[in-house]
DNA sequence: TAGATGTAAATTGTTGACAGTCTTTGGGCG
DNA sequence: CGCCCAAAGACTGTCAACAATTTACATCTA
């Protein structure tokens, strides 16, 4: 898996593959949801074998399956989220690491360019938290294409970045994070340009440690907001 | 272990997909090697149709599919040996960081039994490097395991270990690696009983890096030793 | 009325068959 | 003698149908 060109092989499993991934990630469907395949493959216009096909290798990413019962979106339970940035903190801070070490002068500048366009870009001290999102994505995956490794990249997005879009649908970021994002990708770079990998993945990690607390306060609050099952107020 | 009784869901799709992670990882089918659909399911008395699901399961992890062509058992190319690694030491770091801050006390004792009963083991000088393996392996399952976070666990077990293992079927391990392993399994040892979650991941990690050093080195004198060229007749 | 029970609809797991494409083998030609 | 081309064979991708199991509902009983 190297240079050659992922021609799109178009079989018809692949193409409802990334549909159902767009589909689930999007919000289209409920988490929790269950899914019937009779019903999806006759909505999709396609037979049910290519339909199991795509959804079987997405058992474990974004669907769960029970033996006798069905396929349903995949449903995060209390703590899923904090393993979550775990997985990702481990695998982004090796990306920094690699990156400062392989990463071209090209794509430094790039990079460089990147966050002078964020920074420049309104809403970062309180809304417009969705650009801010694809921002933050934008920067972080620079980084893990530079850093060269294509089963580190393709383990992220698999296992690690479409669940995440699946929490971020559903509990908003807080209001002062951006900005600090913002601060500490800046430090990054510099880690980076300086060429300096213990420093690059330590601050790397340390970054991804912060949006961690972020995002299970954020989750905690529209935890208890959705699940209101005491008269607090 | 868990609560509930995890019934196993004996599909024919499930079944064929456990038999074809041991037919691979146990080397009955050679890196490279084109599984033909139809005769595989001949021999498994089985129909295509849950193959196809298992072999759609293995796509990426221990087997490749080419749009009109078909499987083949996975094939490493320079280099993917060290990205492995590279993943190997994210992920197994984290578990030890975490094992150090979460493991229960027994779960420390049993740990240092093993040790004590892989120094007693003999055969670390030279040879009996099989038994050497599954001990290595029993160690960081051990500590993968108390680390408590499924996702580490499912994501090493499913990406890595079960490639590691071809791996190792087509390189020996350095004579002198093994006891130069278990010297550095006793140091993590004492930095998980001292509950450092620093020292217990660095030490992790230099672990692993020794095992890759170790491995590419292995890896490199066995290429040269086989053919340069990769036809299977 | 509440609970248990049996039947029917719906859904999943599996199978065999068909169409399109790639590989291979054999023959013809330069 | 080597190269190119064509037809046959084999293989993958896809589909519709069958069997077994689960779920829901209606009925019966205490």
């Amino acid at each position: 898996m190297g240079a050659m060109t992922p021609i799109h092989g178009t079989s018809l499993a692949n193409e409802v593959f990334d549909r159902l991934i767009e589909a689930i990630t999007s919000g289209e469907f409920q988490p929790g949801e269950r899914l019937s395949e009779a019903k999806l493959a006759r909505e999709l216009g396609i037979s049910r074998g290519p339909l199991r096909e795509a959804l079987g290798r997405l058992e474990g990413k974004l669907v769960t399956r029970t033996p006798r019962i069905g396929v349903s979106v995949i449903q995060f339970e209390r703590g899923d989220l904090e393993q979550l940035f775990f997985v990702r903190e481990a695998l982004e801070g090796m990306a920094a690491r690699l990156a400062a070490e392989r990463m071209s002068e090209t794509q430094l500048d790039a990079l460089e360019d990147m966050l002078r366009d964020h920074a420049d870009r309104p809403g970062l001290a309180a809304g417009e938290v969705y650009h801010q999102r694809s921002m933050d994505d934008d920067f972080h995956f620079a980084i893990v294409d530079a850093a060269g490794s294509e089963r580190i990249k393709q383990l992220l997005l698999d296992e690690v970045y479409y669940q995440l879009r699946i929490h971020r649908l559903r509990s908003s970021t807080r209001p002062g994070r951006a900005r600090a994002a913002l601060d500490e990708h800046h430090d990054i770079l510099k880690a980076l340009q300086s060429r300096d990998p213990d420093l690059a993945e330590a601050r790397m990690r340390a970054h991804i440690r912060n949006a961690r607390f972020s995002a299970v306060a954020a989750s905690a609050a529209t935890e208890d907001e959705h699940a209101p099952r005491r008269r607090s107020a």
